[in-house]
DNA sequence: GCCAACGTTGGC
DNA sequence: GCCAACGTTGGC
């Protein structure tokens, strides 16, 4: 199973509206590399859902229900979504700051890359934001 | 095919 | 509000 990092702005669509609804379609990506990681997802994954500008924080893990499909938001037909539907939240969220102060999180490519909205997380990454999260 | 200009994302 | 990173566009 590959585990991944999905970034949403709060104020557009936020955790707490994933919980709510139970699952959502992740539309609207329009950059390559997010598609080739959202084109790489199984249905069962799981994702760190990230709240961007707001926060700056993970908050809670997903699970993707539905894999790559074509955006209804897109004409072209060039882009996809997939499905995802919410797991659990965090004890404590992971805060951005608190990942760039951990020297073993260096590589993280949520670190690397910022503008990246859709980033895969490595299975040792993926533990030890659990455990920053006081998850595990 | 190169590269300058421009637009967008997201952190600070 | 600013700026760095980076992707895209368009002229040549």
């Amino acid at each position: 199973m590959n585990r991944w990092l999905l970034k949403s702005e709060p104020d557009v669509y936020s955790w707490a509206q994933l919980v709510a609804e139970g699952e959502t379609v992740w539309n609207g990506v329009r950059n390559n590399a997010a598609r080739l990681n959202l084109r790489a997802m199984k249905v069962g994954d799981e994702a760190f859902f990230y709240h961007s500008n707001i926060g700056k924080e993970v908050v809670g893990i997903c699970r993707i229900s539905r894999e790559a499909y074509p955006d209804p938001t897109d004409e072209s037909g060039k882009w996809v979504a997939v499905s995802v539907q919410p797991v659990r939240k965090l004890p404590q969220p992971v805060t951005l700051a608190a990942m760039k102060a951990e020297p073993a999180l260096a590589d993280f490519q949520l670190i690397r890359q910022s503008r990246l909205s859709v980033v895969p997380v490595r299975d040792a990454e993926w533990e030890l934001v659990l455990r920053m999260a006081g998850s595990v």
